[in-house]
DNA sequence: CTTATGCCGTACCGTACGGTACGGTACGGC
DNA sequence: GCCGTACCGTACCGTACGGTACGGCATAAG
């Protein structure tokens, strides 16, 4: 690991992102179970490579979580003239990005990785991308709301826990024990609407 | 594995429980990482009959994961005389008792591993003695609560999900990733007395 | 006393995998 | 042309661990 661990996904060079890519889809085709020779023979490249570049496993483990989290795009919504419709808007957009990402493959295969790992630094790094960065993503948008009062809430934390398990319920934790749930773009979109609808009757004003 | 799969954590010899006892010890204080080698010498007996009585690794898991659940009391409530109050009390002891298990040191050690292990029947363990459990646990309370007009909704499930977003928020994900959350009893009942009163929010009558 | 059974303890085997070493090749700078 | 750098491919090492074999001891049945 080393320094490298703090080397964000961008800086990566595109040979390096093609690594990282494999290393995903092996991640997620293997079950989580990913090795570095099966890493060597996925992309092509050298074990050589892999430990001058990464250090080693939990480097390049928490490389590709770092280099996941780099993929997506953060929408900006303009806080400073929000109405109820345009806040109930970013909500559902909001709820629905969550549900799509966290059922994903991709994001299943990451947690359960870092998750069984937990005494290392990939779980830090799941936190950081993932709950954390939810966090300090919606807490604004709530924080506006509040003040344009659309919202009333005691704590930012708080409301945002709330959100949270409105909107994930049961669903996380039963993929990542492997139940076999499908869960459609119209599934997802039905579910993030009524998490926001519920969300709101607890805390509009 | 095979047929020892099926036999409940009741079942079990005396020795036999002392050996999974240790099992549980072990998980917990080796992080998830259970080697055979390392419980022979914890429960000071031999390979030979860990592989008499749970086949294989897998099955002395599954064991192990059916013999925590048998530990696990079902309180009983009346339901025919249920009233409000009544039932917002056995709500409020669900909830605290939920957190109570999930925040716990073995039950954290044990969904690490059946996430781990997500292709075997590990996770299936798990979801049955857990999630599905509780869902079968609190259903007929929700049904007798709407019996008696105390509760409005349309699906036990879509109801009982909310119950247990609301109860368990980011809780569980957190302390699975590693994220040191003190959760003493009193925040406990706090965070369950909230979640009921936000459940009754949005679906009492 | 003798035999069988159940269990402990230890030694052992096979393999998977993390990590290292090194030879070979392509390429850019001088 | 010559060297340094970057990378591939392969061979190799050490170890951890799942699983097997077997000898020894204790207890119970006959």
């Amino acid at each position: 690991m080393a320094i490298k661990t703090i080397i964000s996904g961008h800086e990566m060079s595109p040979r390096q992102g093609e690594i990282l890519d494999a290393a995903l889809v092996l991640l997620v085709s293997s079950g989580g179970n990913l090795t570095m020779g099966g890493l060597v023979k996925a992309a092509n490249c050298s074990k050589e490579t892999l430990y001058n570049w990464f250090g080693d496993r939990e480097g390049l483990l928490i490389a590709t979580i770092q280099w996941q989290a780099s993929k997506v795009r953060e929408p900006k919504i303009d806080l400073k003239q929000i109405d109820i419709a345009s806040f109930e808007n970013a909500l559902n957009s909001f709820a629905s990005d969550l549900l799509g990402v966290l059922s994903s493959d991709i994001s299943v295969a990451l947690n359960r990785l870092a998750i069984s790992h937990a005494n290392s630094e990939l779980g830090n790094a799941v936190l950081e991308n993932g709950r954390y960065a939810m966090g300090r993503r919606i807490k604004p948008l709530l924080r506006a709301a509040k003040k344009k009062s659309l919202l009333t809430y005691k704590s930012d934390e708080e409301a945002f826990r709330t959100l949270f398990g409105l909107i994930v319920r049961d669903v996380q934790i039963r993929l990542l024990l492997g139940d076999e749930i499908k869960y459609s773009k119209a599934k997802i979109n039905k579910e993030a609407r009524l998490a926001i609808e519920q969300f709101l009757t607890l805390y509009q004003n």
